[in-house]
DNA sequence: ATCCAACCCTGTAGTTTCTACAAGGACGGC
DNA sequence: GCCGTCCTTGTAGAAACTACAGGGTTGGAT
């Protein structure tokens, strides 16, 4: 299958693909006699892991690192269980950061009183010196 | 104040000043004989408005905005109502999407058999197909 | 007077993960 | 032969900084 037709049963686009390719999470392809790229089943499965583990949240470095031990399938699971788990603790204090701005954000909008800026209490939140 | 000093009593790093006065969003201060920038409460106390938009987690162009509204001090407060409720659904849309992604994750790793990658949920998850 | 650490200056390049061209070649149908 | 769609490479941009490199300045100790 030649690169949009991956990109359509991926739901990757075909530049992200050819960007993959670049930083060597996916291995070249073979190419077509037009210098097309050429993909088969496992170039499909691959991109598929690569962009169901995007979906989760993994960095591309984490990405190609269970890339590396996906293939070689004797390894023990530790390390997939040590990166799963460091990328869940991240997204844990993201949600609690993000979840301050909201209840800040929430506390300051509710209190808006729909005047003018000069009595406006989002702008006196933030300024000048409290 | 110098640079330096001005950068401990915000808590913004110097290069990060410099940075936001490239990019307009901090007035150029006066420069003394050795063109060392030179600072004064003005700009203090717009830099710590910059700093707590920033830890709302509004955008530099946000809070380009922002500042503009907080100078006008006649404008209706409607603006600023605006932006900040767009914002909020931003990061109420970022909270749902990390929450997502750390269920998922929770349910792989709790399923974690400790055993060799051959059988290791997560790695079946990710690929190749399902 | 000299020295040194700690500060300051400018300008550029790197980070992350793509996305958007620009300029050109290939292919399939009419 | 032409048109629209696909493909190729390479480069630049987006966000918000951060990290140098290669210099000048300051202020205190010796």
């Amino acid at each position: 299958m030649r690169i949009g037709e991956l990109a359509s049963a991926t739901r990757v686009r075909a530049e992200t693909i050819r960007f993959y390719e670049k930083q060597g999470l996916l291995p070249p392809p073979a190419r077509t006699s037009a210098n097309y790229r050429s993909y088969g089943t496992a170039h499909r499965q691959r991109l598929s892991f690569i962009r169901r583990a995007r979906d989760l949240g993994f960095r591309l470095e984490d990405v190609r690192e269970l890339l590396v031990l996906a293939d070689d399938r004797s390894q023990p699971c530790g390390a997939v269980d040590r990166i799963a788990t460091t990328h869940l603790a991240e997204i844990e204090a993201k949600i609690a950061d993000l979840g301050k701005m909201r209840d800040e954000l929430m506390r300051l909008l509710g209190s808006c009183s729909r005047g003018t800026v000069e009595d406006c209490h989002i702008i006196e939140t933030l300024g000048p010196d409290r």
